[in-house]
DNA sequence: ACATAATATTCAAATAATCAGATATACTAT
DNA sequence: ATAGTATATCTGATTATTTGAATATTATGT
């Protein structure tokens, strides 16, 4: 069971999946509309989208000449709006910390 | 920015860390504890922490002999809930899949 | 000081993931 | 039929991750 919940994570542990998960969160596109908003080789972002084909996350269907992405399950939007939370928690943490560091530095 | 969420959902793409973080959500435990309750190596445990802490995820206090760990931020809970209900989901729809392929055999 | 228990770190080997270029397939238009 | 566009797959080189065993550290009890 945790094995399927690490797969899950590991199809969003990757900076291009989720750049093109985000994008997606704003509406369906084509592979194209996707290749061009990434600037990123076609073959690796065909290889990033069969990724999360295959965990599920995303579903490509044809139109003609093209292939319609899309976001299987809303819940992704969510998932990613806490991570993004959870990220701006550790942030603003990170940034205090440093705060302290400095009063540090200056109090010598 | 996509790298940091990438390293953040890394952290969480692993079997035994998502086990250590479930464990955690219950309450605070020492690393003997974590290593009991997963029956695996204890240099093993202690890698998986290692990482769980350089990510922010969880931290370490010392206390006596022990390290105590706890979850960093509650909302890893929020999170981890989310994704077990999108995994609920697709579960939900392979068994809904699987069927439909049932009905179809019958049919033939 | 010494032995023991708990935890962390280092290392090397095995395994897996990423990337880009070449090639293949599917559809559309001429 | 042929050419052109969109997408997918295969391949090999590179890089990253996982693992257990060995070693180190730190605290506790005697």
């Amino acid at each position: 069971m945790q094995r399927f919940k690490a797969e899950f994570f590991k199809a969003l542990a990757h900076p291009l999946r989720i750049r093109i998960l985000e994008i997606l969160a704003e509406g369906d596109k084509s592979v194209n509309e996707i290749q061009q908003l990434v600037e990123t080789e076609g073959s690796t972002v065909s290889q990033q989208l069969t990724v999360l084909r295959a965990k599920n996350i995303v579903t490509g269907i044809k139109e003609g000449n093209r292939v319609i992405y899309s976001l299987r399950d809303p819940l992704i939007i969510e998932l990613l709006d806490v991570a993004k939370k959870i990220f701006n928690n550790h942030l603003a943490e990170t940034i205090t910390m440093l705060d302290r560091l400095k009063d540090a530095d200056k109090a010598e």
